[in-house]
Formats: C-alpha cells, structure tokens, sequence
DNA sequence: CTGTTAGCGCCTTCAA
DNA sequence: TTGAAGGCGCTAACAG
C-alpha cells in the first residue's frame, strides 16, 4: 500500500506537504504541487479512508435506512429510485452510501447504533415513518443529523423532512375525477398509520366537501400492499348498493391489484369505473389502461433529502426544516368522462 | 467519544487488556473481563471502525455494484429483492453494506476505485455482467475479492458466480407449454447481450428442438425492458401469418408489457395467447391473469452472492466455482390447454 | 511556503 | 494473565 510518506520520500518533502496538496492547501506553491500529483498518480497513491476519518472526524459517508423488510411495501419501485436519487447527489458530492440490512425493528436500531456511535457515518437518511420509532428517538437523543423522507408524526418543526404536498395532490387529482363528471368517488388506501395515507386521504375528502358532495364512509378503504388486500377493498366496493364510478388509489402497484380485480369481477376501467393513482413508477405506464397518476417525482424526494443531510452533516447548526418536493399529474387512459 | 483508554481508566486495567476482552482473547480472566464488559456497558463504549480497521487490516464492510442507472433495468423489482438476500447475511455477519451510487460506467469505475484503493470494502458483489466490463478487469488485475450475481462472459472457471440455471429453466417452462398443446411458441427477451436472454432463449430452443418442432426465427425476439419495446415486440407477433399460441417472456415486468399490449390488441390471455414468464416479481401475482412464471429465488441468489463473497475475503484461496440456485416454477392462470 | 511534532483510537509484539 | 511501547496512515497545530 502505497502511503503519504512514500511519495514524500520520492519527491523528496515531507508528508505533511503532501497531506497539504491532497486538501489542495492554497500555502503550497503550485511547483511543489504539481511534483506532489505527478508523484502520487505514478506510485498510485490513495487516501486510506480510515486513516483520514480516525483523525477528522468526518466520515464522508451516510447511512440508508430501510423500513424493515417484514414491510412488503420493499417491493415497491419506489425504494429503488428514491436510492437512485440519494445515490446521485451522494456520489456528486463524493460521499459514500451505507445501506441498512436489518430485518426488523430491533435490528435495525442496533444498526443505527453501531454506525452512529462506530462513526461509520456522518448522518442518516430515514426511508419510512413511524410513530414511536425507536431509531428517530435514539438519533434525535444523541443529536445525530438525520433526515426524513416523508413526514414525522411529531416535532415536525424540529425535524427535517422531504415531502410531497400530498394533501393538494389528493385535493387536485380528486377535483380532476370530480370536473370529468365523477360524483361517486371511492378512496382506497394503505395503512391509516402512514402519513401518505392520511395526508392523500384528507385532500381527496376536502375535494369533496368543497364540491358539496357526500361523505360516505364506504367508499374509504385501507388496505395492504398486497394482493389480498386489494382484491377485497374492491370486492367490498363492488358489492356496495350504490357503486363508486371512480377510485383515487394512493399507490402504482395498489392500482395495478386493484386494477386486476376490477377487470376479473367484470368492471372495465375506465368505461365503468376510472382509477387514479399516486407515485408514477414505471408500471404505471404499462398497465392496461394506462394510468392517470401523480407525479411525486420520487428521484427529487431522495436527492433533495441528501442534500439537506449533507447541509446538516457539514454544519451542525443549520435550522431543521420541512422540504416540499412538487408533484405533476401525468394523464393517461384510466378516466373516462361521466 | 468514549475510548478504550476510558473503560481502561475506570476498571483499573490497561488499554490493551481492554482491547483484549474486546478480542474475547482466551488469555483475560473472566474476572477482569466480567468488569472490563460491565464497564463497557456502562460507559456506553462501542468500538471505532477507522482505528480498527486502520490497524486491522479489514473493513467488514462489502461493496455491491449496481448496473449504471441508465438501465431503465433498474427500476426492476429484482434489485431490492436481491439487496435484501444480500442484507441478510451482510447483517448476519455482522458487516456492513456500501451502495454504489455512479450513474455511468465511468463513474462507477471510479467509485470501485476508490473503494478498493481507499480500503472502504473488503469485497464486492456485481450485480450484472457486462462484456468487457473495465470494473471487472480492475478488480481481476488487482486481485481484489468479488463475486458476480449472474454469469460472467469469459473466464467462468476463473469467477465466483451466483447464477440459475437458466438454460434448463427456460427449457423447462417451455416443455410445460409443449405438453399443454402449445406448437406455436414464440420468445420475448431482453437484449441478446445478456447471458440471462440467451440461457433462457437456448432453453426454449432445445425444448422446441426436442420435440421436433420447427425452428422460427420470426418468433424470437429481443427488446428492451422498456414500454415501447414490448409494444413493439407483440406488435412484430400479432402481425405473423402464422400468429403464435404462446409466448415465452423473459421478465415478468416485460410480461406486464406485454400482457397490456396483447389485450389491447384484442387478444386475451391465456385464451387466445399464453404466457409464461420469469422471476416470480411481486406483480407476476398481481397481473391478470396471474402469471406462469418460474420462481428463481432472487433473495437466494443474493444471500449466496454475500456468503461466497465473505467466505473470499476471509481466505483469499478459496478456489472461485459456480454456484447454482435452484428455480422452480408457480403456476397460475396464464396458460391454457390447446 | 514547508517541516516538525503530536496525536486520532486501536491492536500487537515484547516483557514481565 | 497483564502492562508498556510502538505504530497503522493521516491531519493539524506550531514553528520557522
């Protein structure tokens, strides 16, 4: 392994100097500098990470948390393009990423602990919320800089997060099936306990007060991600005495399982019944119809999310603050008009 | 912080003898190592990875390789489901994961650079298989532990690999077309440059060949993962004289592709058409029909990946061999009797 | 502008 | 069974 002192040696100054030309000291005459580099490329010299990090207390690296994989919701293509998102600012700004790898709530916490008190990184990225979550309490109790992907159910001024506006989203796609003529409308969600459920829920129920139009607690319905949940929101639904003629679903993949179940039990979308949904992750471009989908622009999410951690991490003292990422509506074929 | 020397000064004992219990070294009463944990505990010590590893010598940390994320490839639900097979052990073991995060071939190279040089990772684990893949020749030059999920285009001898048997599979699923009545079979993949395409494609082949069924080039196709790919690929099919009466298709998010556009050229699965398809992907369940698909056990193939990797860079002899995940096929609803 | 000195926190001989 | 001493590779004062 090639070390600092060896390309001291052969450029015949000491290693400090050239500790200096690697932190691109502007004290080192440029002459000095070039010979370092010229050095350093040949013998192929490379900063020992752990070396750097014993002394500078900065790691350069962040921490992914995963929700814990009992959770289906992993499956969805929203994880790996919130990454893809965190990934891109992380390697422009030439940190490296940690990945959680617990599997439930324990073990994860016990992987938050090793890479904060380890130093194995400098901040966190939370990819879930739940309330009473352990991690956040141990993070927020050591002070460690970490960051939200979604919203905190409490302190949400002390805590930064990246978030949709999901209420307005579900307002707006709700106010769109209602202008195509829908007056019916059902909701089908997942889990009350997550905020993208409530916030999208709210929105779709504003909408309808707004536009003077019932509040019918059978057409709300929460579900899981999986299959079996959604064949029985629709099921459900369907055997209502009065059907809804569209749906707001809250998530691509629900939307495809609902989507199936619609069409075994005979309802054709959107000739019978219009779906609209929530993420636009790529399937939601190839189903049959199409969907008409909001656009939370998942890739901001994660970028925007690194960013502020890496504020964060850089000064400690930035003030925590709450980051609206814009959606768009992406029209397709899932809505006819009434 | 709270340093070895801290729980030394406490318990009386010296600094090495903490390092010691921290060993579990045999040589330690239990007595001073019963005080010395306490005292630990108590103090709240946790271990700091950069001096252990700047003197040890290993990370206990490995690093996976994401595909450039210019594959739209990545949006399949493959990869979180093999991140979490590789999660499993990682945690299991007690090491830690490093994400990738470069977004073009370049950018990755650099950043497994900067991994191996730094000493960021004691092994690695490619996620794809590309010919004449610069990360790979680095790493093989440098000696550095990795092991590839898939299979690499030359020197199999030479590369720890995690693979299917792709080629039986393939013929496999094709066989159980066969003895449906199917005579007719057509093949979808992704691009001919994947040995994943061309396994499964001589699979299907050798069963057609096996049953003396004719060899048609106008029924195999390659595409990409991409909507307009598979749009484009049925299109080529449906406008056969000679129309197919199933498909073999490579990925069950082609499939959805596929199955959308099939039906929305009127035609029906699995009454005018069959399907079968690959990986058994959350939505293979969740599409209507439901999909035939064979089940390749993606979180095998990254536990496996994980566990020859660690097993690497424990003891650099052991020899490299090809390991073999075992598939086995769902059936559903996408196929019929002819 | 550059060299010297002193650690960062831990592990590992070598002695005792 | 334990302690003392040195060093892993790098950075950060403090001197010049």
């Amino acid at each position: 392994m090639v070390t600092i002192k060896d390309v001291a040696k052969v450029t015949g100054v000491s290693p400090s100097t050239v500790s200096r030309v690697i932190a691109d000291n502007p004290r080192i005459s440029p002459a000095t500098k070039k010979k370092v580099r010229e050095a350093m490329e040949h013998l192929g010299y490379h900063t020992n990470i752990h070396a750097r990090n014993l002394v500078a207390k900065s790691t350069k690296a962040i921490g992914v948390i995963m929700p814990s994989s009992a959770d289906k919701a992993l499956q969805n293509p929203f994880f790996p393009e919130v990454l893809r998102g965190i990934g891109s600012v992380i390697h422009e700004r030439q940190y490296s990423l940690t990945l959680s790898s617990g599997e439930t709530e324990q073990e994860i916490l016990a992987e938050v602990q090793r890479m904060v008190y380890g130093s194995y990184v400098d901040g966190v990225i939370l990819l879930y919320s739940r309330v009473d979550d352990p991690v956040m309490s141990f993070l927020q109790e050591r002070d460690f800089p970490f960051v939200m992907v979604g919203k905190p159910f409490e302190k949400l001024q002390e805590i930064t997060h990246v978030d949709n506006d999901n209420f307005t989203a579900g307002k707006q796609i709700t106010n769109y099936l209602i202008a195509s003529g829908h007056e019916k409308i059902a909701f089908i969600g997942g889990s009350k306990d997550l905020f993208v459920t409530r916030d999208r829920e709210s929105g779709y129920q504003s909408a309808l007060t707004d536009a003077g139009l019932p509040n019918n607690d059978a057409y709300k319905i929460h579900t899981e991600f999986l299959k079996s949940g959604g064949r029985e929101a629709v099921e459900r639904l369907l055997s209502l005495p009065v059907r809804p003629t569209a749906i707001v679903v809250t998530d691509d993949l629900m939307s495809l399982g609902v989507l199936s179940t619609l069409e075994e039990s005979g309802v054709q979308v959107p000739r019978d019944i219009s779906l609209v949904s929530f993420n636009n992750a790529y399937l939601s471009e190839i189903t049959r119809p199409a969907l008409t989908t909001v656009d939370i622009h998942i890739h901001e999410l994660g970028a925007q999310s690194a960013r502020a951690l890496i504020e964060r991490t850089v000064d400690k003292t930035v003030p925590s603050r709450r980051i609206i990422v814009p959606y768009n509506i992406i029209y397709r074929n899932s809505v006819s008009e009434q």
